[in-house]
DNA sequence: TATGTACGGT
DNA sequence: ACCGTACATA
């Protein structure tokens, strides 16, 4: 069985928002090791993988493994219910037919409690490789997310050439064109401000402003966010979450770039 | 060639946001003086004549009258692009296809350029008359800003009645009618709060609560609003902006006014 | 359902 | 002045 208590409700909640914009149906892999997930978005274009691991919970029991196959729209209206500083207790069956969700009140005033029907689903496990990038950058979530908004006004697709000096999102479109560029630099006093840039090559590839800016309503989950690149690689969006969990987004570039 | 630099991306913005609703394309007619901006709305009721002197800009340089043709909506999504503390140079060769926009972070860390491609607009360049008014009313443009809101709960059109001791709105509607005072009145504390009448004799007008409330959302370029009335004459709203620039609107009165 | 705009609160 | 929420629209 599967016993797995979440101090911050609040994290599951903000990590399926994110997430269901791109993909319906998932499967949660639940192992001694924590609790996976990973999906293609529709169009298989782009790839999701959250990892929150055992330590995040506390405690965590989890005997044996078990996929919890669960609707992300049900999901999302269940975590509606819990309140904001609710502590969440995820349970199922070794062979569950639903997963039980408890929202209880820091205060313990008030349990609520909320049985979700799972569903089969075709696990279409990808084994994603342990890349080497040839540049990563990492800078404030926030920025990024602006900058994603910023020119998905102009453009469908931006531009990402990166640097050592720094990096470069640009893009073209109907009414215009637009780039913003942002210097490598070190902040001593709020470090949450650097923009670090890792590099072994010059990268320039281009990709969907849409599924990008999707990607961006994880930055509530963290103040940073980094970004992967290699030439004719899928980029990797990564934002760290807390006990060394994480979640990815994985977009295939778009092919033709730079036009 | 033009190149104009703002240090308060802001001030366009607010200015571009205030009449976006009433216009949809129009030309900034850039020359050594600043750049002007005049157009009617749609209907042909109301009009906008925006001056902002070259002294609000440091530095300004325009060598030949150039104008330039834009869609508000795009120059909206661009200015929006820009970050709070901003500082814009807006740069134009003589015989332009598009206008380029720089956004420069205050540490300059950051810097983003958009283009925006211009539009050939027809210029129905009206002379403004420089009217003598029999009444100006200068009050606090957040007040003003309160009465066409409160009003335009009950109905289409305010009359606008103004003797040498104040100024009354007032209106009918289905539900009700209200009416709202202001006597002119000093406040030696808070000038800004200040009701001043200039007035060489009584006027009554009435004007659409829609535009007015229009014209309103201008109120944050300044604290203060200046309207100038006369009868059966358009009446004038004035916000003024820094370095004698000036932000006005046109209104048309509503004939059998007074009903 | 997602996006863009407007408003009110902090 | 900025952010977040709420509403309305597409």
């Amino acid at each position: 069985m599967l016993e797995a208590r979440l101090e911050q409700a609040n994290l599951l909640k903000k990590v399926v928002d994110s997430i269901t914009n791109l993909v319906q149906d998932c499967n949660f892999d639940c192992n001694d090791s924590g609790i996976a997930l990973q999906a293609m978005d529709n169009s298989h274009v782009a790839l999701v993988a959250m990892m929150l691991r055992s330590d995040a919970f506390s405690p965590f029991r989890c005997d044996r493994n078990i996929a919890l196959g669960i609707n992300l729209t049900s999901l999302t209206k269940v975590l509606r219910c819990a309140q904001n500083e609710d502590i969440l207790t995820l349970k199922a069956e070794d062979a569950p037919d639903v997963v039980n969700l408890v929202f209880e009140s820091a205060e313990s005033d008030r349990l609520s409690e909320y049985d979700i029907k799972l569903m089969d689903i075709d696990q279409e496990h990808l084994g994603i490789p342990d890349t080497e990038y040839a540049a990563s950058i990492t800078m404030p979530s926030a920025e990024f997310q602006r900058i994603t908004r910023d020119l998905l006004a102009l453009s469908e697709s931006v531009s990402i050439e990166c640097t050592k000096e720094g990096v470069k999102f640009s893009c073209q479109g109907d009414i215009g064109s637009g780039s913003v560029t942002l210097r490598s630099h070190t902040n001593v006093d709020n470090e949450d401000r650097n923009v670090s840039i890792d590099l072994s090559e010059p990268v320039s590839l281009m990709f969907s402003l849409k599924y990008l800016s999707n990607f961006c309503k994880a930055s509530g989950l963290s103040s940073r966010v980094k970004l992967s690149l290699s030439n004719e690689v899928p980029l990797l969006v990564e934002y760290a979450l807390p006990s060394n969990s994480f979640l990815r987004f994985y977009l295939a570039p778009k092919i033709g770039d730079e036009d």
